[in-house]
DNA sequence: TTTTATACTTAATTAAAACTTAACTATAAG
DNA sequence: CTTATAGTTAAGTTTTAATTAAGTATAAAA
């Protein structure tokens, strides 16, 4: 089937309304000339005048006032379509899909500040490794950790981090250096992606013989954590997700080593989601709250 | 305002309610890598997926689903907007633009054959000389003696006819020569379009001295024919127009001149009107029934 | 009355969008 | 295991739509 002359009943219904083809091309940012060659074309096509041309301007024809209701409502259509596309199906609850060890290490700890923050909007916590397929899932926007590029889906990013030496309070000596610590305790192995890197140069610069001195490892940086406060050993992790058991006194980290993450948190989702109120205002709640613990 | 992306809703609209971007592509005379890309390209603009590529087949996501029905609507308002323009709002009656001497000397009188021949139809004559605005007047099809070229409009030959010398039984005697019969009676002139070209050449053919020799001149064509009826003097006619009082023996038409017109009978109307039933059955008569009186 | 400014038309050129071709991918069916 | 199918992608070409510039007609201003 053959479609009809889409763009030039669009011109024809722009320049119709506004009584003139110059308005009209102001209003479709394009030359009066264009829109004339539009309709010109158009009348062609259908075989009748739509518009009668007078001197400085154009009155519609018995035809084109015939046609006009029905572009109308048509194109009416259309833009309600495509605003149900772009439309929040749910304004007041934020989904929010997130990695575990943030959730419970960062998040969690701060769910207080946010009901103070945002009193009006319901977040709902949905912790999983792997991104949520926006179009399977019902999830307004994620949280990862990565780097940037998440196929076909806006990223902003929102937040850097750092590897540092965690461990029980009194396990390690934070006044001494640490190459002569460390051997003596276990070291707790997160198998994250990127922290392989950090591995080795800690070796290096402690002159430690890489993988071999690991005794713990766990493919969570909760439970590594986790495994840390309970004094199992010492561990590699993240700033960010050991602040709140810094600030309870259930951790210490030691100021000699730091590791810059290749990887950096971004909020991830649709692009249209991005223009939600709900996203908006969660966007500038988590950065405001990232900042206010920055290091 | 920008307009929506009017033909990939378009595209996908086919894809949607085919299932499948082939059989879309076929439908819209394009090839499938088209329609692909039509696809995408309208995605990325929309910011989300509306379709969920599975090898070999396609299926609508949640927002393809929730789009197609507005665009059903809106398309569907778009061909209910065309077909009226090419509709016929009067299917029973033809209302006929034509030369006021045509109606009264060939139309009129065979108004009995056309209720004969099309008895479900009503026949409305409008008599201008001018031939009518299709915008303004509701007029259906035209008659018009031209050249063709109607500015905008179809047009369709129908028939030719030439001019004759024509005069009240026993006014001229047809079997001698015009020339020394025709000085004797006075000229009634129709101040037609293209009867000048005709008159000179007559006033060449028998030595006549021109425009001198017209003693009577009539700007319709009907009247000068009544004129030479009442025996007022000879005329110069169109073999149409004459055919009936010849019948009825009111008028004689001499057999050594003639002369073509350059002129011709039209049907003119916009295009579409051509498609309607009662313009093609009104054309079919027409042509026929000038065929049967073809000289 | 003449001049100017305006709204539109038209033709030629340029820019952009859309289409086709062809090479590639993945997989269901034979 | 091979073939055929439905779709993707990139490059090149064609088509379409835009701009530019010159032209028309006329209402309003000088």
């Amino acid at each position: 089937m053959k479609s009809p002359p889409l763009k030039g009943l669009w011109y024809f219904k722009t320049a119709a309304e506004l009584g003139s083809f110059k308005q009209a091309a102001e209003a479709l940012f394009v030359t009066q000339a264009a829109v004339s060659q539009q309709i010109r074309i158009l009348e062609q096509q259908l075989g009748c005048t739509l518009f009668e041309r007078q001197t400085r301007k154009v009155v519609l024809t018995q035809q084109g006032q015939d046609l006009l209701p029905y572009l109308h409502k048509a194109f009416g259509q259309i833009d309600m379509g495509l605003s149900t596309l772009k439309a929040d199906p749910n304004p007041s609850t934020i989904n929010l899909s997130v990695l575990p060890s943030f959730a419970s290490c960062w998040l969690l700890p701060r769910l207080a500040q946010f009901k103070n923050a945002l009193p009006d909007y319901q977040l709902r916590i949905d912790p999983t490794e792997q991104l949520a397929d926006f179009n399977e899932d019902d999830i307004d926007i994620g949280i990862r950790f990565g780097l940037g590029d998440y196929n076909g889906l806006k990223s902003e990013l929102i937040a850097e981090d750092e590897l540092v030496i965690a461990y029980q309070p009194g396990l390690i000596n934070p006044n001494k250096p640490l190459r002569s610590q460390l051997s003596k305790h276990n070291f707790i192995y997160d198998e994250g992606r990127d922290n392989e890197l950090a591995w080795f140069e800690l070796c290096d610069q402690l002159g430690l013989s890489g993988h071999a001195s690991s005794n713990l490892k766990i493919d969570n940086a909760a439970l590594v954590l986790q495994a840390t406060v309970a004094g199992q050993g010492f561990s590699l992790v993240r700033r960010r997700l050991v602040a709140q058991s810094l600030a309870l006194g259930q951790l210490e980290i030691h100021p000699e080593f730091s590791w810059q993450c290749e990887f950096r948190y971004y909020l991830v989702a649709p692009e249209r989601h991005f223009e939600w109120p709900k996203i908006k205002a969660f966007r500038d709640w988590i950065i405001t709250e990232l900042k206010s613990t920055d290091p």
